[in-house]
DNA sequence: GCATATTTGTGCGTATGTATT
DNA sequence: TAATACATACGCACAAATATG
């Protein structure tokens, strides 16, 4: 919508006709493994996780080798163009026609590998009249979803990444406090300010609620640290978005309307506790208590309050599939 | 190969023909979001991480609705059941005839449901004779994978992922001496030796002392925990895998043959500092100090010779496309 | 409301690869 | 070793649904 989307010239500069391709002009270059990477290992066992063994993957000389699908071999070209952002966000890709022609594959065979990039939510296919496939970036909740799959399928559950979360970020708060940065203290307030300008609605409340964790994580400038903060943020909104939804908004909101207690009466939707630990820790990082931010982000983080409601948080990740 | 393949029946349950689907009997739920989670936010912006307004996702009442395909529908069918276990490791699905009439779908159909699940590695389709589809389970690489996508189109590089590693494993190292578990501190031993008994080729060393790392945090319990690290030791031995090994290699063995020092000449192929940074860990998490394992741990993660080679570590994570 | 452009789903045919005989 | 049967891979062409203008 924003950009006039540039759709021609697909595969520019690799189009020339390579006559011996299988069943079209595919660029095939045997030796690479394309996309899908199999798995040797994991015969099925579900991760002996107490004390066995322990699974030391040995990794042989030569991997199994896997005959790539040309249509796999389509959609990681231009799944590749998308990732080194040579066509970014929002882009329309050319019509089927035309990429069949430039791909030198049929409908079908181009149509899957829509369907493979569709699932990976790199592009978003709509029909009708300008229609077809737009790119979209890549985002973490993707990945969470699968990661989601592997831990539903060994059976984890919420409290489980929950308590991943609880591992990651304090020590996250104590890098922030030891570096001090004028800026980060700047920016979290900023978060928090958002959270207190949010209505009163309880998905509002726990978005901002999340998005000053993420702050905490993403100030750091760590992005894998980003990334896997998001997924496992993601998960959390993923499962309890159908039913718990409300339960967790009731939890966050302690003291509804506590607008008589004296301190500033009005501006603070978010629950109580849990702003005014927010608030400490930005207290503690601007003074620089790296030992002090880290303790208390961590028990701020282990507070039952904090994890779903309900019990104990566990309800198996198992929302993922319906 | 193991297993007879209990190959009958797939849908089971519900196979009866649901008069109205659009193309066919595959059971439609129009309420359902299927698969691919399309990204509301994120409208071009590479992440703000410095002091940005860090992007509050003020989640709306309802999301961006999107058709699910014929074939995605299929694709989520098929997941659900490897997922939840009905379809294990090893498995194999009915041939396309079979799984055309069960599902009422077209072969191209089924075909794009198969490129879905194949992309994910939660099938593999092979051809010829006792050919077809092959389930496996979903593993933490194929969430790797895509983590790294989006990794590599935010730009980060690897030390940035063996920061995060650096950052996860100590809390890791502390939980565990604080439980003081001898079944922990004997499977870290058994791990420890298991490295030793692997040969002097270097991809061996290296798997021996990734299975080391995975190990502290595996045996913390946290199955999320476990997952992320797993991903991360996949981003790593995926980006340096093709060029970078050998260096690697060369970098875990400081004094290849150190035989002549005196103790235990001869069963210590895993490099001298390291394997000597992993018993102290091990006698640390025995003694019960759990100040001391992590910041031992964090110690050993931080040393220079810890991480990849050849600078500090800043080969952006692009190798994931070729 | 209608025309148009675009994807969607389907059927069938041929080619190719793999395991068995 | 060679022939054969099986199962997927890929292609072409047609009908239907859909969103835009």
């Amino acid at each position: 919508m924003a950009r006039p989307a540039a759709s021609a010239a697909l595969p520019s500069g690799t189009s020339q006709p390579s006559p011996a391709a299988p069943g079209g002009q595919v660029a095939t270059e045997p030796g690479r493994r394309a996309a899908g990477g199999r798995v040797p290992g994991l015969p099925g066992s579900p991760a002996p996780l107490t004390a066995g063994p322990l699974a030391v993957t040995v990794s042989p000389v030569g991997r199994q080798v896997r005959v790539p699908k040309t249509a796999e071999l389509v959609a990681s070209q231009l799944r590749r163009r998308i990732i080194r952002g040579e066509l970014s966000e929002g882009d329309a890709l050319p019509p089927e026609p035309t990429l069949m022609t430039q791909f030198g594959v049929s409908r079908p065979t181009l149509r899957e590998a829509f369907r493979v990039l569709e699932a990976e939510a790199l592009i978003s296919v709509r029909r009708g009249a300008h229609g077809g496939a737009r790119v979209h970036a890549p985002s973490p909740n993707v990945a969470a979803r699968y990661a989601g799959l592997v831990l539903e399928h060994r059976g984890a559950t919420l409290g489980d990444v929950h308590q991943a979360s609880s591992v990651i970020e304090p020590p996250c708060a104590v890098l922030l406090a030891e570096r001090g940065s004028p800026d980060d203290v700047a920016a979290l307030r900023a978060v928090l300010a958002e959270g207190d300008s949010v209505g009163e609605e309880p998905a509002a409340l726990a978005a901002a609620q999340a998005a000053f964790h993420r702050a905490v994580v993403e100030l750091t400038g760590n992005k894998s640290l980003s990334v896997l903060t998001g997924m496992l943020q993601h998960l959390v909104e993923l499962t309890s978005a159908p039913q718990g939804h409300a339960s967790i908004a009731a939890n966050i909101r302690e003291a509804p309307a506590r607008s008589s207690a004296g301190d500033e009466p009005q501006r603070r939707p978010l629950g109580r506790t849990t702003r005014l630990a927010h608030a400490t820790l930005i207290d503690l990082i601007e003074r620089g208590d790296a030992a002090g931010a880290g303790e208390h982000w961590g028990r701020h983080l282990a507070a039952p309050g904090h994890a779903v409601p309900g019990g104990p948080a566990d309800g198996c990740v198992l929302d993922l599939l319906g």
